[in-house]
DNA sequence: GTCATCATGTAAGCCGTTACATGATTGC
DNA sequence: GCAATCATGTAACGGCTTACATGATGAC
């Protein structure tokens, strides 16, 4: 789970660690703020298994390293100008291998893992990095899933021994997960149809991001 | 957190081990299918801690302990009918005790682990064994948890480097969030004015339900 | 008589956390 | 100079999972 969230950042850019933290609190905005308790050691296993390579500080057109902050950003910006260039050793940035990029992708499409409800949404934010028909599968595995517990939670919802808390409760998750499925449907349709379909019948149409964007902005 | 659960269905009635899983599976809806190897254990730690005894197999009017299955109460029926009482000695049953009470009161208002959000929703289940400022606390903080969540989320969505599906998971979760948010206005809604606040202007209104039903049924 | 289900438990391991330890850089 | 932030790491522990081991009961 957390490999390949690296991985996938990493795919896009060099990244040292404390970095990754943040752009996985707030790009991926998924598992708020993981611990460097895991990140670091995590960091090391994987190059340790040649997937990511510390890459040194002088080299390279190094694409896209950024800074911690802003004030970093214009801190090193004044380094460069005074040719005062602190090495700043102590970080270590890291570079994913050809090693790292097929890995990523045994991660991201494995079998095994891959009905894994738990690491879905991260799955899908890298769906862009997966052939259309794997990258379908995934949604409608995911799908097929949410319709199965949504009929679990509608006869939870059916029982009348649930006092107004606990019925609030199931009621309220029956809702989420309808929502999630009316969602995957969006984003199905807009995958457009499965090349050995005949394309009739496009079921629902326009609804990708209205199902995103309709509650209350 | 488990032991909050079990405590709580407890709460209600006498269970042996394997039922509490199915109650947890499908009467909460939560947490679905924990395993025995943290339920077993659980309860042996909750027996030796006092917070409840098992009782034995021909004990007392046991308030509402069901069998697993339909079939198993017609065969338990049709056993108790033909004398032919087979102890099922295997089955240990479970009675809540008066520290067992202490314990779950003190679990449910913790006030350390009471902001922690994943158990939130298994304390809402709960929540009628609250006192009602106390509950409206619970409301409220998670409220505030939220709406501090959504604008990390909104500021992700505002990002323009995300691809289409890394963009479709963040606004998605922002409308989760948001459909939560709206959800809670309704339960705190409904928990009436609180007691020191003039009675006037009555936010939210009638959307308690409304909220939990409206995505598609 | 055998298979599914009910029922209880143990052992090993995974994946994360908190807490601790260290140190450079920068703003004020 | 001192606090805040950036940055990397280790150690201990927590809670839950899987896999394993065992056995009773009931359906067919």
């Amino acid at each position: 789970m957390l490999d390949l969230a690296i991985l996938g950042l990493l795919q896009e850019s060099d990244l040292h660690g404390y970095e990754i933290r943040r752009r996985l609190r707030d790009s991926l905005g998924l598992m708020a703020n993981i611990s460097f308790g895991s990140l670091y050691p995590a960091l090391a296993r994987l190059e340790a298994q040649g997937a990511v390579s510390a890459i040194e500080p002088g080299m390279a057109p190094v694409t896209g390293v950024a800074m911690g902050s802003l004030s970093g950003e214009l801190a090193a910006l004044r380094a460069r100008r005074s040719k005062v260039v602190v090495a700043k050793k102590a970080r270590k940035v890291y570079r994913i291998t050809p090693l790292g990029r097929e890995l990523f992708t045994r991660l991201l499409e494995d079998p095994s893992a891959g009905d894994d409800p738990r690491t879905f949404t991260l799955r899908l934010s890298f769906a862009r990095h997966l052939a259309p028909d794997v990258r379908r599968a995934l949604l409608e595995r995911r799908r097929a899933q949410l319709v199965e517990r949504l009929s679990e939670v509608r006869s939870a919802t059916a029982r009348n021994d649930l006092d107004v808390y606990a019925r609030a409760v199931v009621e309220h998750t029956a809702a989420g997960v309808a929502l999630d499925i009316a969602w995957l449907d969006g984003l199905i349709a807009h995958e457009g149809a499965p090349q050995h379909t005949s394309p009739q019948s496009p079921t629902a149409g326009d609804t990708m991001s209205s199902a995103s964007t309709s509650p209350q902005g």
